[in-house]
DNA sequence: AGCTTAATCGACAGGGTGTTGAGCGGGTGT
DNA sequence: ACACCCGCTCAACACCCTGTCGATTAAGCT
């Protein structure tokens, strides 16, 4: 009821048989058409006879290769956080050599694959409210960073560079939950929002004050600023 | 095509003839029957036909009310910023003489409305993706609230309680932009969260680290803490 | 050739929205 | 006292979208 995501299953996408079957074409079609209609209009607005015809094939042949309307775009999300995760990759462990640089690269390249994909990422944070599945995996993706962030954070006051304070997975959660509506707010560009160029450097601000006290944490062992 | 709310006009909510007639009764009736059934289903689970039945009307005079399901959550979403708004009111004025006090003091009123209505914001936010009406109201909200912490942020600078660094809008975009994300999760439970009981402090921290670099910033004009 | 399985679609059922047009009852004016 | 407007009501309709069923074709294996 709430599994299936592709007809052969959800993680690797490995496709149908082995070689590359008429079907695999059909369905990177369908992936096709809804990230072009995204461009254009709302999810809510595109309909499964939208995505069907831009594939192609009929409606009920849609069927036979995603679920649901919603199921395209868990498929979409998948990859964009897969590459959220690899650009942040291994940012965490050279956080000591100099706090400031390395956080921002990590804000930043977040930034770059959220704003890469942003009609993606904005087509989510809609249907997040109406949809289970795309709720559920948001927050086991949320879950994974807020963990990471709350460990650099212990090492870091570990190492007698960030003072004590909140909790470390409460002030990532918040900081997390910041970034996720700021970005939203400057991608979607309604209601009040920081200037894209901008945005970056005012989550780095809020986030180093918040671990550090100070925008320019020391950068060796418990060493002050030379 | 977007404007009308109720047959009789928006804001002071004056029924349609002088006393008190049926079609009042028939209206708050709509109203105390969406958020009854708010506590129980999410909106979209909740069809027109429901609102009808729940305030004994057919649904065809469901429309002659309202022009829609979404203009019930705005007048709903109506009562609970201006709430908050009356909650809010005065605070402002105070700061010089406690800040953390009196942040914490907003953020907890902010926290006490908003709780009180999780069912009704929880919606709002839930439909503000597929809603350019709801998205709006939201937004004109949104941004007179950043607008009094900027002036706010800008006057604990003026009186040197605050050291200068982002420009003030952005701040107060960012730290809004936390509060309604992280009350968000708290509040619909899904996700990463913070515990409701903690929630005010985590944020107040964030806030207070932000905007004075400390999380107990000095009580009299440029005086330090003794 | 015969069997299986991937792939396809016409046609249907169901449920939701928004509109139309007709009807009813109580004030109000003359 | 009569007509008449107007607030109010709903049955019935047109429409759109979703999801499913069953029949059908094409390709591969034995």
């Amino acid at each position: 009821m709430t599994t299936a995501r592709t007809p052969a299953g959800a993680a690797p996408s490995r496709g149908r048989r082995a070689g590359r079957s008429a079907g695999d074409e059909r369905e990177t079609a369908i992936l096709a058409t809804a990230e072009r209609l995204l461009r254009q209009r709302a999810f809510g607005d595109i309909s499964i006879d939208d995505l069907a015809r831009g594939a192609g094939i009929s409606r009920p042949t849609f069927y036979f290769y995603f679920p649901s309307k919603d199921a395209v775009l868990l498929t979409l999300l998948d990859r964009v956080t897969e590459e959220a995760d690899a650009a942040a990759g291994g940012v965490f462990d050279r956080l000591a050599e100099d706090p400031r640089a390395h956080w921002r690269e990590l804000i930043a390249r977040f930034h770059a694959t959220f704003g890469g994909h942003r009609d993606v990422v904005l087509a989510c944070a809609q249907v997040r409210g109406t949809n289970a599945e795309v709720r559920r995996l948001w927050a086991e993706v949320l879950e994974r960073w807020v963990r990471a962030v709350q460990a650099a954070i212990e090492t870091e006051r570990a190492r007698g560079a960030a003072p004590d304070g909140l909790p470390a997975r409460d002030l990532s959660i918040a900081l997390n939950s910041m970034n996720e509506r700021v970005w939203y707010a400057t991608f979607a560009g309604d209601g009040p929002a920081v200037a894209e160029r901008d945005v970056v450097d005012v989550l780095l601000d809020v986030w180093l004050t918040a671990i550090y006290r100070t925008t320019t944490p020391p950068v060796m062992p418990s060493a002050g600023t030379p």
